[in-house]
DNA sequence: GGATGCGTTTATGCATACATTAATTGATGC
DNA sequence: GCATCAATTAATGTATGCATAAACGCATCC
């Protein structure tokens, strides 16, 4: 097959040169990501490869390390099939989640944050709360993600944040989905703006208390609001 | 190649007709968990393949997994790197486990456990003091790992679960060779009793209070021991 | 009409072939 | 003697070939 075929997304330049495994790796994480590959459904290795333009072998690399993740079930003969949330799964998730960003809070407040990423913090927070103000749900969850993300680099341990990542990708689909349904998240913003905060004030138990609280709200949100709209999977 | 070629260690029935990439996943593990693969030392695609008697494709896929654990590095042209433990890598990983496992005593106290399974946890720690009364640290090591796994099987949280398995296991060769070095744990066993105690008063809080200081007093100790000892990596 | 069994198809799991590229070695020039 | 550069080697990254085994369809039988 001819090298160039390319039936996916168009690739920028830096990717295009990235080995076709890291390549099928991401694309297919973005997929499952978007929905576009919806929760519960199959895609065969050979139905991948033609879509991305390349053979087997990188595309059941990167099908491995997905599983590993956990967003998808590798079934013999059925190919990957994307893990549906069920609300007792997302419930499962915010655990992990609410313990992991608490030690983080606590992390970042015990070592303390410099001007500059404090600053970044608070524009994360002063963004949430513009986009509330007009409205603006993707501007919102955009900026409460970026906050969430800056938080737990403030705990500096990589090992942490990679976790993080890898446990909130898999609830992300439930936040997209439930974003449109949920009240508008003003506790949300009066949470982080405290956390901020006790950062500054270098508490590390009130940023602990106040982030695990946080989490916490949100999960029975999610999964309560998941539940009574009977989300069997999402 | 003949495909029964044996050269590695000798497989029981069952594991026999396991897919090799699972063969070669499990053996490469072991390999690095008892330390007969080195820290720091590197293992090229062919060589494993040869040294477990299958081609390089399932190894490949083996190293792909082992990699996403956080257990080996891959580098181009070099294989396989298994990563060693520094005294901070070790502080990154003490802080994660003390998060996920305070979290799971929590849940674990307060959805209860039935007499069973806390007979299951109070012969642990009697099996631990056993141990320790006749110096016999690979039976303590043992029952302290079993004491750990019921510990968070309790909580009911299987992704939970299967992190804090990935987690520890990248802490595993630091406790294997601190083992002899450290203080007996005495007070380690104190806190197990005191722990079960809180989950059979369903406290949840005090259960999780009690674990957060045992691994934190543990982490402690394994770092500063790991730091005088002059031990780099392990 | 429905169930059962056989032959065919198909997707995987693994082995192998091939292209690519980094490392190494050796030769040559200074 | 040392540095530079080309040629060779070696290991990966990807594609492809092939055996296996499961799913499917179809025909036959009850």
């Amino acid at each position: 097959m001819n090298r160039t075929t390319q039936v996916a997304a168009s690739l920028s330049e830096e990717e295009a040169r990235l080995p076709a495994s890291e390549r099928a790796y991401r694309q297919l994480k973005q997929l499952i990501l978007d929905n576009e590959i919806p929760a519960g459904s199959q895609m065969l290795e050979l139905e991948a490869a033609a879509r991305l333009g390349m053979s087997r072998t990188p595309v059941r690399e990167a099908m491995v390390r997905l599983e590993q993740e956990g967003m998808v079930e590798l079934r013999s003969r059925h190919g990957m099939r994307v893990l549906p949330i069920s609300p007792d799964a997302l419930a499962e998730i915010y655990e992990i989640l609410t313990a992991l960003e608490g030690a983080a809070a606590e992390a970042a407040a015990r070592k303390g944050a410099d001007d500059s990423q404090l600053a970044d913090l608070q524009h994360a927070v002063d963004d949430m709360e513009v986009a509330l103000a007009s409205d603006d749900l993707i501007r919102w969850s955009r900026a409460d993600a970026r906050f969430h993300r800056l938080l737990v680099e403030l705990a500096g341990n990589r090992r942490l944040a990679a976790l993080v990542e890898q446990v909130s990708d898999q609830a992300h689909r439930a936040r997209l989905t439930t974003l449109r349904m949920r009240p508008k998240p003003v506790g949300s913003n009066r949470d982080h703006a405290a956390l901020v905060q006790a950062i500054r004030d270098r508490d590390p138990q009130r940023a602990r208390d106040i982030h695990e609280q946080h989490r916490r709200r949100a999960a029975q949100m999610l999964v309560s609001l998941v539940r009574d709209f009977g989300l069997k999977q999402l």
